[in-house]
DNA sequence: TATGCATAACTAGTATACAAGATATTTTAC
DNA sequence: GTAAAATATCTTGTATACTAGTTATGCATA
């Protein structure tokens, strides 16, 4: 390829010093995109899953130093994750003088909840029109592993597939990257999730909702398939009153 | 050592080295809301509006070394604007070798369209139950600076009373964090339409679909809300064919 | 002249040192 | 004894030096 000239003009081809304006590298645009193995990353996905899952309660201090030391990492990769947090508000970072993590603003807590179900009403109506046969089959396989993991009581591992179930119905809408947006707003509602419910003896209502959403999908039924999603995202539904009086520290209650 | 015993309990005392676990800074918590000074928000700002507004094309390489000349600061606050673009997919850090100017990508604008007319759809219909006559009467008055702004021609602060329109309605609907999403949503959306779109004329009817929408609002009209809305947003739909050809290194269309 | 390889020049990733402000502690004044 | 001021010690923000990988360049070789 050194040889080979490609077409470009000879404008483009006087700045030899530079790499060539306007030209990203051909060869490797976007191999980015596998995982990267950066420490930023690390920490960046440890930091947030320890706050989604509330096993870092709201309020915790997060010492950058502490992290460094725990990750043997230096301040660099340690702050690049934290700002990452920081811009998804699960961290607040008061200058030159802590970090800490955020409360759960219920006002952004509610207005998610509503985002989503707009959201994944989109995703189901447009499923049931354009679903594949075997986009259907997978959803069905999910619904089957749910069923299992029912029984075995895995939470995370039911969680996951919730998840999946979810993704696939984006994926088989056509629009997968809004499963992606779906999942930022997500963070927020989780860390509300994980905190109240125990979840227990819901797993087979889920597994029997999701069902009855493909089952509409299925047979073509765009209306019974968006009541039968809404139906399923309402039990998300928070009451926020209760847990105002038992951990007022975790909850954020007035709007900025 | 510490004279002054403030009433806390016991088992916090203990801890003394360290900031009692927590308690974030009780005077200020989030007066990180006001705008910060900080560097690395002002190179965030100027280089993100210069990529949505096309100043910086499509594969622009984007020198950190460079960009610490021209403000004349260090790398670091570079470093930090540069990974939140990256995050917002505006631009693609390939590691060791450069950063560039992210390729604009056809799938997600797409995706971003039905996400933003559902989101949107979401508020209108929310707000036309909701909205207070202080709200409406807000709204009417940005209609009329958007019909004065039509008839003196000035594009750009035309557009920005149009999203403060959209910004407007999801207000009134309780649901002004939705109104984030939805700009965050617009980035990529806003690059194609400022790369394609001469926007010339199109203002008067902008104004009238916003008029039309915010009437069905004050009559309580949600469906015919939701009609107005969905029709002013159906007018964002692209045609992607035309510009494969003039401009084929500016978009990704392969789907990653 | 064409091709492969060594090398130089560049990039982003990381580590570390220092600066500036906030908080906690101690000292001092009354 | 109380309160206010001085000080010490935290924190994050920034600058800079260094590392490692990538890309371009030029030279040797056929």
């Amino acid at each position: 390829m050194a040889v080979s000239l490609n077409e470009r003009s000879s404008a483009e081809l006087k700045v030899r010093k530079q790499r060539a304006p306007n030209s990203p590298p051909r060869g490797a645009p976007d191999r980015h995109a596998g995982q990267a193995t950066r420490n930023s990353e690390i920490v960046y996905r440890d930091l947030r899953d320890a706050i989604v899952d509330v096993t870092l309660t709201p309020g915790t201090p997060l010492v950058e130093k502490e992290i460094t030391e725990r990750y043997g990492i230096s301040r660099t990769p340690v702050r690049e994750a934290i700002l990452r947090l920081a811009e998804e508000q699960l961290v607040d970072v008061i200058p030159k003088s802590g970090t800490f993590v955020a409360r759960i603003p219920v006002a952004v807590l509610h207005e998610a909840i509503v985002a989503r179900k707009a959201l994944e009403e989109a995703c189901v109506r447009e499923a049931t029109a354009k679903a594949s046969k075997s986009q259907i089959m997978e959803l069905r396989a999910i619904i089957q592993r749910e069923y299992e993991l029912c029984a075995s009581g895995d939470e995370q591992a039911f969680h996951d597939a919730d998840n999946a179930f979810h993704a696939g119905v984006a994926a088989a809408s056509g629009y997968p990257g809004i499963w992606s947006m779906i999942e930022k707003i997500r963070l927020q509602v989780e860390r509300y999730r994980r905190l109240t419910l125990p979840q227990t003896g819901r797993m087979a209502l889920i597994v029997a909702e999701h069902a009855s959403v493909l089952d509409a999908i299925e047979r073509g039924d765009a209306e019974a398939a968006v009541a039968a999603m809404n139906n399923h995202l309402n039990k998300l539904q928070i009451d926020i009153g209760t847990f105002r009086d038992l951990w007022p520290d975790y909850f954020l209650f007035d709007k900025k």
